[in-house]
DNA sequence: GCATGACCATAAATCAAAATCAGTCATAAG
DNA sequence: CTTATGACTGATTTTGATTTATGGTCATGC
């Protein structure tokens, strides 16, 4: 059965555009919960916030948590893109990880939603965003996983345990990215992936050559 | 002025031994702040265990944020001295730092009210369960900073900076040690070696030799 | 036929009463 | 006399009863 969610919009009798119920709903939505996190967003508000009657919502999403669910999925495939648009298998390991941790980084929108959402983990803990962080964190952690096998496979990577391993890669990027910035000046992207090429590339200990 | 807290304890008129009472309140409390943590300690509960009034242990310490803190401080001070006793700079840094892990990893007594600080921390937030786990990172971090330092001028570790490397390798510490286990089985101490092994000193990339 | 907002049940915020606890001090013990 | 003590106090926290807010429904009207 398929839905409508299109309608026209007249002035004087004359159709002058169309609106797209559903999609206004899920911006809104989408705005809403990167502003106030998923606890504080309410369907009235994002009711509001899309002109449309609260009851609409329910036609397209049945709980709130489905709405939230939705969006978060789409915030998830957009990375998932950027990480098959970046990664070229030709090109060495470090590159490509570099070139999609830059990308990452760009992302202004899902930035908002994912930090705005690890803040409500840290200050009240709501269970929908620790489920939604704990979601993003291992569709990061499936990738680099992937991409360390493949690695290894061409032996520019050392023999070694994937599962820790990116891990481990993975707790570093949020080191240098966050936790860095609760006692320092944040750092700048070279210094980040300077740091990151330190220890993964190079190794720390000057070695007998 | 100096306080008296040495009694004899007597049996049939003789004296069959002394009772410090200022090392029993420590004692009880440093338990205590162990096994239930910082908030649900209760200075009545600290001298019931000691076998003192509760009035006793205001003659020792004004506050119990005092008696806290002195045990804190005694934990770190051990923490220290297991640092200087093993450390050894005229062996290679990395052997002194694989020592340091092992030893700071046996002291049970120790980790247990640090286990149960950082607990709390996540759980309730206490203000002063978050402020001796700053306490305790600080310690930890200038150690390793000092001895990065070292490392550098004895060109055993490239060149890099102190600070950023010395966060990042607590960090990592941390990560194997105890954020691994929330989503996996443990790894042995020997896991956890070999990866900072591969880390810190050998790098993850196969370099053309 | 579909969007809507008043409506309902339940979950969350509020607040006052009750309980707990850090810290004091008058008294007891030696 | 000196020191230990636990009943006492005021401030803080917990509790639970009441109010408010919110997710979800549905009868109404456009």
């Amino acid at each position: 059965m398929v839905m409508h969610t299109d309608y026209d919009v007249r002035w004087e009798g004359k159709i002058i555009g169309t609106v797209d119920r559903k999609k206004q709903v899920l911006e809104a939505a989408s705005r809403s919960f990167a502003l106030f996190g998923y606890k504080a967003t309410t369907m009235e508000q994002v009711a509001k916030i899309a002109n449309v009657g609260k009851g609409t919502i329910y036609t397209f999403f049945d709980t709130k948590e489905q709405l939230f669910d939705e969006i978060l999925h789409e915030v998830i495939s957009e990375m998932k893109n950027i990480i098959q648009r970046e990664v070229d298998h030709n090109k060495p390991f470090f590159d490509n990880l570099f070139r999609v941790l830059d990308s990452l980084l760009e992302f202004r929108s899902e930035h908002e939603l994912l930090m705005k959402l690890s803040q409500e983990v840290r200050d009240v803990g709501t269970p929908q965003s620790q489920e939604a962080m704990n979601q993003v964190e291992s569709v990061i952690l499936a990738y680099i996983e992937k991409e360390i096998r493949h690695a290894m496979m061409q032996k520019e990577l050392r023999d070694c345990d994937p599962g820790i391993v990116s891990f481990l890669m993975f707790k570093m990027y949020v080191a240098l990215t966050s936790e860095w910035n609760k006692n320092h000046e944040p750092l700048t992207k070279e210094q980040i992936k300077e740091h990151i090429r330190l220890f993964l590339e190079d190794g720390l200990a000057v070695h007998a050559s």
